[in-house]
RNA sequence: GUGGUUGUAGUUCAGUUGGUUAGAACGCCUGAUUGUGGUUCAGGAGGUCGCCGGUUCAAGUCCGGUCUUCCACCCCA
C-alpha cells in the first residue's frame, strides 16, 4: 500500500496547533465583534464565473477547480480537447475553491443587496484555496480573517480598521510589527508624472520590491518600461527620506506637479489619527507599498512583522467599485485581511502562546480499584459541574500508569481515590508541578482549582 | 508556471569507491517499584531505505521517471 500523505501544501494541526489557532481566532474575532461587524459565511465553492477574472491572469490560474460530477466529458468532443485547456476546462469545471473572501463577499452583497443595510460591516473567518507552489508563510489551504465595510466613504472607516489592526495584535501580545499606509491614486500620480501612464502596473509591482531587492535593481526594472527614470530615481529619493509624514507628501505633491485627493486623504488620515488616539503605533507612510490586488482604489495598507521574515501577515485597502464586478456599481468600501497561518508561525517564532492555549483537561482523577473509580464518577460530576475541565482515567491500571498518563498531557493537578478517601470524604489534589499535596473536600478541591492555589 | 533541493525507525540524523543480517540518539513498550509521575538501571518492539522502472553477479548507494520537502523566481496571506 501507498503511504499515507496529505496533499501539497496542506497540513494536519495536532492538539496543540488547534488549539493555538483557535486562540488566535478567539481573539481576532472578539476584536471583530468589539468594532462592530457581524458574521457571515460563505461556500467551499463558487461558480467559476464567479471567480476567474477577478485576480489577474495569474490568480486564475491558481483557482483550484472542481470537476464535474457524473460524466464530466460528456459535454466534450476531440476538438475541444485539440483546441487545449482554456476551451476544455469550462465544459468539464464550472465550479472552483473560493480563492479569497472579498470576491464572494461581493458576490453576497450584490445578491442579498435588498436585504442589507448599509453601511454594512462583516466579519469572516474561514479557509481559502490556491495552487500555489507551498513555500515558508505559504500554503495551498489556508485560512483568512476578514473584515469588511460597505456602503460607505466615510474618513472614519480607515481610522477604525487601522485602530483594530492594533488591538488585534495587542491583544496577542504581539509587538513587533509595522503597519505601512499607501494611496493608489498616488501611486497612480507618480507613474503618470513619470511618463508611465498605462503601465501602472509593472510600475507599482517593481517599486513594491524595493525592501527586497534595492534601488537599484528597481530602478533598472522600472528602466526597462521605458519612463522617465530621473523622475523615479527621486521617487526612490523620497521614499527613503527620514522625513515626516506630511513633509513626505510634500515634497512628492511637488516633485508630481499634482495633488489628486490620495495626497490629501493621506494627510486627513494620518491628522486625524493623532488626534483620535493615544495608541503606541509604529505606522508609517510607505510610497513603495503597492498590494498586488487590483480591486484597491483609495488607501491601501499592510502589516509587516518586523523580526520575523514571512511577508504581510495584514492586509487590505478601500475599493470603491468592488461590487462592480457583480453588476452593482457606486459601492465603496473598505477591508481588511489578517492571515491567520502566517500570524500563527510569527507567534510561533517569537514564542508567544499563552501556557494556557494548550487546552486539555486541568485536573486528572485518579483511582486505585473499582469502587474508587465508581466514587470517581460522582467528584468528577461535581467538578465539571464547578466548570472545572477534569478527566477521569478511564482503565483500572497500575497508579504509575495513570500518573505517567497526566504527565505526559501536562495535566496541572491529579486527585488520587481510594478507600481511605471513600470513608473519609476528603481528597488529596496533587500538583503536578511542585509534587505538594493538598488534602481537603471536594467543594475545598473545587475552590483551589479555581483559584490555581499552587 | 520556471529553476534548484530533499526523502533511511515515531522524531532528528549516520550509512565509506555499489558488497553478507541497515545503525545511533531521543521517543515508545515491559520490569526493578501491589496508594502517587518526572531520575536511574535492565530488557524489548519498531525500517519492503518515498514510489515505479532501469543498469549490475550484487543497489539505501548509480541512472531515468514520479510524488514529496524546502528554497529562489512569478505572484501572494
Amino acid at each position: 500500500m501507498e503511504k499515507l500523505s496529505i496533499p501539497k501544501g496542506t497540513r494536519d494541526f495536532g492538539q496543540i496547533e488547534s488549539f493555538r489557532r483557535k486562540y488566535i481566532i478567539e481573539k481576532i474575532q472578539s476584536n471583530f465583534i468589539k468594532y462592530g461587524f457581524a458574521p457571515i459565511e460563505t461556500p467551499t465553492m463558487e461558480h467559476l464565473s464567479v471567480l476567474t477574472g477577478k485576480y489577474g491572469d495569474e490568480g486564475d490560474q491558481l483557482i483550484f477547480k472542481v470537476l464535474n460530477s457524473g460524466d464530466f466529458l460528456k459535454k466534450t468532443d476531440c476538438g475541444d480537447y485539440d483546441q487545449g485547456a482554456k476551451t476544455l476546462l469550462p465544459k468539464i469545471a464550472e465550479k472552483g475553491l473560493r480563492y479569497d473572501l472579498t470576491v464572494p463577499f461581493a458576490r453576497h452583497v450584490v445578491m442579498n443587496r435588498h436585504n442589507i443595510t448599509f453601511p454594512f460591516k462583516r466579519y469572516q473567518i474561514q479557509p481559502v484555496w490556491r495552487a500555489d507552489r507551498p513555500q515558508r508563510g505559504r500554503y495551498r489551504e489556508f485560512y483568512q480573517c476578514d473584515a469588511d465595510i460597505i456602503g460607505t466613504r466615510s474618513y472614519w472607516n480607515e481610522i477604525e480598521l487601522t485602530l483594530l489592526i492594533h488591538d488585534v495584535f495587542k491583544s496577542l501580545n504581539f509587538d513587533s510589527f509595522e503597519v505601512k499606509i499607501n494611496h493608489r491614486e498616488v501611486l497612480f500620480a507618480m507613474a503618470a508624472a513619470a511618463d508611465l501612464k498605462g503601465k501602472e502596473t509593472p510600475f507599482c509591482v517593481a517599486l513594491d520590491k524595493i525592501d527586497k531587492i534595492g534601488t537599484e535593481k528597481v530602478l533598472h526594472e522600472i528602466s526597462l518600461l521605458q519612463g522617465d527614470s530621473e523622475m523615479v530615481s527621486k521617487y526612490l529619493e523620497i521614499i527613503d527620506a527620514d522625513v515626516g509624514k506630511s513633509l513626505k507628501i510634500e515634497k512628492l505633491v511637488k516633485l508630481t506637479g499634482t495633488s489628486n485627493k490620495g495626497f490629501e486623504e493621506l494627510n486627513v488620515f494620518f491628522k486625524n489619527l493623532d488626534e483620535l488616539t493615544d495608541r503606541k503605533f509604529n505606522i508609517s507612510l510607505d510610497f513603495s507599498l503597492a498590494r498586488g490586488l487590483s480591486y484597491y482604489t483609495g488607501m491601501i495598507y499592510e502589516v509587516k512583522p518586523t523580526e520575523v521574515n514571512i511577508g504581510s501577515i495584514c492586509g487590505g485597502g478601500r475599493y470603491d467599485n468592488l461590487t462592480g464586478m457583480f453588476g452593482l456599481k457606486g459601492m465603496s468600501g473598505i477591508g481588511i485581511s489578517f492571515g491567520l497561518d502566517r500570524i500563527y508561525d510569527v507567534l510561533a517564532a517569537s514564542n508567544l502562546f499563552p501556557e494556557t492555549a494548550k487546552g486539555g483537561p486541568k485536573v486528572l482523577i485518579t483511582h486505585l480499584d473499582t469502587s474508587a473509580f465508581k466514587h470517581g464518577i460522582k467528584i468528577i460530576e461535581k467538578l465539571r459541574k464547578a466548570g472545572i475541565a477534569a478527566d477521569l482515567f478511564p482503565d483500572a491500571v497500575k497508579i504509575q500508569k495513570q500518573m505517567n498518563y497526566a504527565n505526559k498531557l501536562a495535566i496541572p493537578y491529579v486527585i488520587t481515590i481510594g478507600s481511605e478517601e471513600i470513608s473519609q470524604a476528603r481528597y488529596p489534589l496533587k500538583s503536578m508541578s511542585t509534587g505538594e499535596i493538598l488534602t481537603s473536600s471536594v467543594e475545598g478541591i473545587i475552590e483551589n482549582l479555581k483559584i490555581d492555589r499552587f
